[in-house]
DNA sequence: CGATTGTTTGATGAAAGTCAAGTACCGTGG
DNA sequence: CCACGGTACTTGACTTTCATCAAACAATCG
């Protein structure tokens, strides 16, 4: 099991052809993939975005812990609740919501979550992601994100240089990212 | 905690203009949503899709049974990361897959699960979706989930009536289900 | 049997994908 | 410091996929 402290890691799978879906961005304070907690998961791969550094727990260990401090299941279990949640908030998003909204909801989530750790300063966060790991994560092309963030900093909702983006106009973008 | 005795049963979410997105199908079998073991879960809609009959177990009742068998946890473990596995299927389903792929994934999906179960006579199975349910699942609309069951029938591949559904060509079928 | 709900079909449109060319942005080695 | 090569991003023309609309038809059920 790890825990980020450094960085974006982000989880994926693809198919043999290349399609790629990535499932989710891990951020600092993160543990990667709570299943895993207690077996290894096949068929995911975790990568950097950026430099990362992180913390390894030895699965063994975790599980001597945890049937000591059988209230720590509850965290446990809340963990598991919350990612699940996540799944199904990005099935919702995939299946039913257009390009926009969902390159709008990618942005206020990852804002938001930044912000819950301090880690944005004014409207400003450091945004490393590449645009197409932004199309892996949205089901889009690269070119087609291009156009839709290109679109968003025209309509002065965002601005993105140098891997930093500022939200410029956060009632509108909550607008395009459509009814919860 | 719910377990499906007889029929089948959706969970799905749904953003406030109603767009919908089902979840997951539970069969018989089936434990209705992992996750709710040990805490409700909010914002799912559970629902039938034929007569269903099920078996009800206390929360509580549960966590003093699994505390006094940890050996238990194992097979929690094990339900858990099934069902994230799922999860991100779906996700690389809505995400990355076409239309053909996501209907043809799903009916072979269906199947193979039914097949565990007994529940395929030859090749022929219950199938008792609406065509919206269908849509609402993979993503699309009703009418374009009619126009591709439509041609996969008039490409022998499967057939439909009364409710059941017939695999008369598999392996064309995997063919359009795509890489795995 | 009428009323409701589900399915089929065709015409049309919009959203997103593909292709291709050009530009900007690094990191490396000379 | 600059030139080179590679990757990333932008843009426009064009295509494909799927959605929307609408009408007809079928099935279901009180």
């Amino acid at each position: 099991m790890i825990v980020i402290c450094k960085g974006w890691v982000t989880s994926s799978i693809s198919l043999s052809d290349g399609r790629r879906q990535i499932l989710a961005f891990f951020l600092p304070g993160d543990i990667v993939s709570t299943p895993s907690l207690f077996e290894p998961i096949s068929g995911r791969l975790i990568e950097a975005v950026t430099e990362v550094t992180y913390r390894k727990f030895k699965r063994s260990e975790l599980k001597t812990i945890l049937f000591k401090n059988p209230s720590l299941f509850e965290k446990v279990s809340k963990c598991w609740i919350e990612e699940k949640a996540n799944s199904d908030q990005l099935a919702l998003d995939l299946g039913r919501r257009t390009a926009d909204e969902r390159i709008a909801r990618l942005i206020l989530n990852l804002a938001e979550r930044l912000a819950k750790r301090g880690m944005v300063h004014g409207q400003t966060l450091d945004f490393p992601l590449r645009q197409r790991q932004i199309a892996d994560a949205t089901g889009l092309t690269p070119v087609h994100v291009s156009k839709v963030l290109g679109e968003f900093q025209r309509a002065d909702l965002i601005e993105i240089s140098n891997r930093s983006l500022v939200i410029t106009n956060e009632p509108a973008l909550r607008q395009i990212a459509g009814p919860k």
